[in-house]
DNA sequence: CGTTTTTGACCCGCGC
DNA sequence: GCGCGGGTCAAAAACG
């Protein structure tokens, strides 16, 4: 049940990149397991009940007595009541067991998380970076969302966020603690696209003013 | 008006 | 429980 992979890496920065590919948080085979075993449960307690059912009445069966209910008004409501009991006993099992199912999905949910969360997502990249102003472009919108102190500096830890929507990346800047003059930037996460800064070639291509574009064309038109 | 910064509040894990 | 340290939220302010 428990198909989480205990492996809490202790360093808590990767300088170079690791990427975890998580397990599934349920085989499709333990779900058949849990509903297989549980149908087989209930159709064992039916035949063991029906069979000593049939020794004290007649050779009734269930099927029959729900089906005629007319000559033996008496055993046949027993009969039917104890049917509608122990579907009723299915039920609730069948809701039970379906309630546990998914409180165990979440919770080995949770746990991911919470996983995830203590070694740092996916990954984790560090940089150690000789500058006097810590606002370097490296070509990403970043929103600012946090600002600590951190112990024992005299210098604060700024905590940014991916501008991009749906793009969960976040870095950290802060200034060495020994020597002020070095700016520690971590990076965390993978951006789901591509940077703002990126000229694609397409673009340019595009750009009727643009020296290549008129060069092809005339070739092509000096060549038909 | 949309986006970003600021900044105190808040949350959570951990040690006592 | 309580304080501490790290990390995040969110309301207001600032910016363009
Ligand atoms: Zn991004």
């Amino acid at each position: 049940m428990d198909c989480l992979d205990e492996d809490p890496n202790p360093n808590p920065i990767h300088f170079v990149e690791k990427y975890i590919v998580d397990p599934p948080p349920m085989d499709f085979d333990e779900l058949s397991n849990y509903l297989m075993l549980d149908e087989y449960d209930f159709s064992r307690d039916h035949q063991d009940s029906s069979s000593s059912q049939s020794v004290g009445s007649s050779s009734q069966n269930f099927a029959g007595g729900a089906g005629s209910g007319g000559s033996n008004g008496g055993a046949a409501s027993r009969n039917n009541m104890q049917v509608m009991i122990y579907i009723y006993i299915y039920q609730y099992l069948i809701s039970l067991l379906l309630f546990f199912f998914i409180w165990d999905i979440r919770n080995v949910e949770v746990r991911r998380n919470k996983l995830n969360k203590v070694e740092g997502g996916n990954h984790r990249v560090a940089f150690r970076t000789k500058s006097e102003l810590e606002v370097m472009d490296d070509g990403f919108k970043w929103r600012k969302y946090g600002k600590k102190t951190v112990k024992n500096s005299p210098n604060p830890r700024n905590y940014y966020k991916c501008s991009n929507g749906g793009c969960n990346v976040k870095k950290r800047v802060e200034r060495d603690r020994d020597d002020a003059s070095y700016v520690i930037t971590t990076y965390e996460g993978v951006h789901n696209h591509e940077s703002p800064s990126v000229v694609y070639y397409n673009q340019m291509h595009a750009d009727p003013n643009n020296i290549w574009t008129l060069r092809a064309s005339s070739q092509s038109s000096a060549s038909s």
